[in-house]
DNA sequence: GCCGTTTTCGGCCCGACTGTTTTCAGTCG
C-alpha cells in the first residue's frame, strides 16, 4: 500500500470518528498522522523495514500499529468498523466549507440526509427549518453553503493565487484609515499551492475598513462581517479572509495569520511551558495579563519567547521552534546569494532572446555566469537543435563571450532530452565539450513508476549529465508529477553528485520543497534556475528560491550561489 | 490518540462570527 493510500484511509477514520462525535483530539491525532505520511518522501514500507515507523512524529503506538495492519494486510479493525458506518455522501456533506461534521450528522439523524443532493433538496423543501438545532436562517446558509461549494476552485497555484491577494492587500493599504495590509496565510508562506487568501490589515476605523471589503476588486459576496474578521468570496473562487486590527496589534496580527496552524500550536506550547500566552493581540503574561510587546513588528512575536525570528516559509511545525531553541535555524538562501543561472533557453530553440540578450540581462542581474541550454534535436516542437545547429550556437556564444565585460562567464550548454530508455539525446563527443549538460523528461512520460525511476536513474549515472532538470516533471493545476520513486532518484542523484534542479518557472515549480527538504537531508547538492524562454523570464528566479527557502536550503546547498571556480569545482568530472 | 526541562495521567491553541440554545455550540483558520 502507497503512502498516499494509508493517508487516505486515516483521513477516512478521522473524518468518520469527527461525525460520530468522537474525541476531537483523538481525530486531530489521525489528523497529524495524516499530514506526517503526506510530508514523507521515503516509503512506509522503507521505514517499517528498518523498524522506525514509531520514529514518526504523530506516530504513537496505536497510529503505528494500524500502519503495520495497512502495509500487510492492507486494512486494520478499527476501518473495518468504521467504513460502512457513516455514508459517503454524509462524509461529502461534513467537508462543504460552513457545514461541518455536526450538521451533518444531525441532517442526517433527523431528517435522514445521505447526500450534499439531498440536503438541497430538503433545504429548497423547507424540510431543515422544522429539525432541532435549526432554524430558517440556518437552512438559507446551508443552501448558500453547498451553492458555494460548488463555484469553490481547488487549491491554485501560487503564481496565481499571490500577485492577486497582494493587489487586494494594495487596495486596502491606499485607504486613508489603513495603516498597513499584508498578504498572509499560505501565500505569504509561499506554498505552492494555496486554498485561501488570508490579507491582515491595521486600520484607524475598523467600521470603514469592513466595508470596504465588498468593495475590493474581485470580491463578489461578503459571508460574515465583522469588526475583527471579514470572509469574502472571490471571483477566482477562493475565499477570503480579512482580518482587522490595531495599528500597535499589527506584529502579533501578521505572525498569527502567516503562520500555519501546527506552527502556532506549538508556538503556544512553548509559551504556555513559559509561563505566557499568545494571541492575534500579542504575546501576554498567562497571570498578570501584562503584555510583553506592541507595535508592528512580528520579530517581535519571537523575541518575547527568547527565539530568534523564524521565517514564515519554515512556519509549517516541521521542527522550525525546536532548531530556534537550539539556535540551529538555517540560513535560508536570498535572492541576493545567487551568482548566475544554469538553465536558460534562446532563439535558437523556443526562446524568444538571443544569446547576446540574454547575456546582457543577466549582467544587468548583477550575475557572474549563465548557462545557454537550449533544447536538443528530439524536442521537435520546441525546435530543438541538431548536431549542426549546436555546433553554429557554439561558434555564436563564442563570439557574444569575447565582447562581453571581463567578470562576467557565458556558459555553454544543453537541455538534453533524457529518451525512454535513460540515453540522452545529444552525441557524446558534443556533450563532453558543453560547460553545463541539463537533463530532463519531456517525452513517453507515462510509463510505470519503476520504468519511469530506472529510466532517470540510468540518465543520473551518464558522466555528461551535470542537472537533472525539472525532476517530476508536474505542472501546477495541469499536469500530475511523472510516477517516480523520488528516493531511489535522490539517492542516485547523491551517488553519482548530480545535481537537482528547483525548477522555478511558476507552473513548474519543482522540485517541490518536501523533495528538496529530503534531497539536502541526504546530501544532495540542487540549483534553482528560471528556465527562462525570454530575458523577463530570469526573474522567475523567484518561484524556485519559494520552494528552496520552504526546503530550509542555505546557498551551501545551491550550486549556482557559488563563485564560478566553486561551481566547475562541485560539478560531476568528466571520467568517461 | 499523543505526549512529558512539572507529568506515564490528564491535559491537548485561541479567538471571531453566526444563529437561536437566553449562555452557548458549531465552524473556521
Amino acid at each position: 500500500m502507497t503512502n498516499h493510500e494509508v493517508a487516505q484511509r486515516f483521513q477516512q477514520i478521522a473524518d468518520t470518528l469527527e461525525v460520530q462525535g468522537e474525541n476531537p483530539f483523538k481525530v486531530r491525532a489521525y489528523r497529524n498522522a495524516v499530514e506526517a505520511i503526506e510530508r514523507l518522501v521515503e516509503p512506509l514500507d522503507e521505514i517499517e523495514r528498518r523498524g522506525e515507523l514509531e520514529e514518526i512524529p504523530g506516530f504513537g503506538e496505536a497510529i503505528t500499529a494500524k500502519t503495520r495492519d495497512f502495509l500487510t494486510k492492507g486494512t486494520t479493525k478499527l476501518y473495518e468498523q468504521i467504513k460502512n458506518a457513516v455514508p459517503p455522501g454524509v462524509l461529502k456533506l461534513a467537508a462543504v466549507p460552513g457545514i461541518g461534521p455536526k450538521t451533518a450528522r444531525a441532517l442526517w439523524e433527523s431528517a435522514g440526509v445521505k447526500s450534499v443532493e439531498e440536503a438541497e433538496a430538503a433545504a429548497k423543501e423547507g424540510r431543515i427549518q422544522t429539525a432541532p438545532g435549526f432554524g430558517a436562517a440556518k437552512e438559507k446558509k446551508l443552501l448558500e453553503a453547498i451553492n458555494r461549494g460548488r463555484r469553490l476552485s481547488e487549491r491554485l497555484p501560487l503564481w496565481t493565487a499571490l500577485p492577486y491577494v497582494e493587489r487586494l492587500a494594495a487596495e486596502l493599504a491606499a485607504r486613508p484609515e489603513v495603516v498597513r495590509a499584508e498578504a498572509a496565510g499560505s501565500a505569504r508562506r509561499h506554498r505552492d499551492t494555496v486554498g485561501d487568501l488570508d490579507i491582515v490589515v491595521a486600520t484607524n476605523d475598523p467600521a470603514a475598513t469592513e466595508k470596504a471589503v465588498a468593495g475590493l476588486s474581485g470580491v463578489t459576496e461578503v459571508m460574515e462581517s465583522g469588526r475583527a474578521k471579514v470572509a469574502a468570496m472571490t471571483d477566482i473562487g477562493m475565499h477570503l479572509d480579512v482580518r482587522l486590527g490595531r495599528p500597535e496589534d499589527f506584529g502579533a496580527l501578521l505572525h498569527h495569520f502567516s503562520s500555519g496552524q501546527a506552527h502556532n500550536i506549538a508556538l503556544r506550547e512553548l509559551a504556555e511551558s513559559m509561563g505566557l500566552k499568545i494571541n492575534e493581540y500579542g504575546v501576554f503574561d498567562a497571570k498578570t495579563g501584562a503584555e510583553r510587546f506592541q507595535g508592528e513588528d512580528e520579530a517581535q512575536v519571537y523575541t518575547a519567547l527568547g527565539l530568534p525570528y523564524i521565517e514564515p516559509e519554515l512556519r509549517e511545525g516541521r521542527g522550525e521552534i525546536e532548531a530556534a531553541r537550539r539556535n540551529a535555524l538555517p540560513r535560508l538562501v536570498t535572492e541576493a546569494d545567487f551568482r548566475g543561472q544554469l538553465h536558460e533557453h534562446t532563439t535558437w530553440s523556443d526562446g524568444t532572446a538571443s544569446v547576446r540578450q540574454m547575456a546582457e540581462a543577466a549582467i544587468a542581474r548583477g550575475y557572474e555566469y549563465l548557462a545557454i541550454t537550449d533544447h536538443s534535436h528530439s524536442l521537435q516542437i520546441a525546435n530543438g537543435l541538431s548536431r549542426e545547429r549546436l555546433l553554429e550556437q557554439l561558434d555564436e556564444v563564442a563570439a557574444v563571450r569575447r565582447e562581453l565585460p571581463a567578470g562576467f562567464t557565458l556558459l555553454t550548454g544543453i537541455e538534453a532530452d533524457i529518451l525512454a530508455d535513460g540515453s540522452l539525446d545529444c552525441e557524446e563527443d558534443l556533450l563532453a565539450r558543453l560547460d553545463i549538460v541539463v537533463g530532463s523528461v519531456h517525452i513517453r512520460h507515462k510509463e510505470d513508476e519503476a520504468a519511469m525511476t530506472a529510466r532517470v536513474v540510468r540518465a543520473l549515472e551518464s558522466p555528461y549529465l551535470h542537472i537533472l532538470g525539472h525532476p517530476t516533471g508536474r505542472l501546477l493545476g495541469k499536469r500530475e508529477p511523472f510516477p517516480l520513486d523520488m528516493e531511489v532518484v535522490i539517492a542516485a542523484a547523491v551517488r553519482t553528485g548530480t545535481v537537482l534542479e528547483i525548477n522555478a518557472s511558476p507552473d513548474r515549480m519543482d522540485l517541490n520543497d518536501l523533495y528538496a527538504h529530503r534531497a539536502k537531508q541526504q546530501g544532495a547538492r540542487l540549483t534553482v534556475n528560471a528556465d527562462a524562454h525570454s530575458t523577463t523570464g530570469l526573474g522567475s528566479l523567484r518561484w524556485g528560491l519559494y520552494m528552496a527557502r520552504r526546503a530550509w536550503l542555505t546557498p551551501e546547498d545551491v550550486v549556482n550561489t557559488y563563485p564560478l571556480q566553486e561551481l566547475r569545482r562541485v560539478l560531476k568530472p568528466r571520467t568517461a
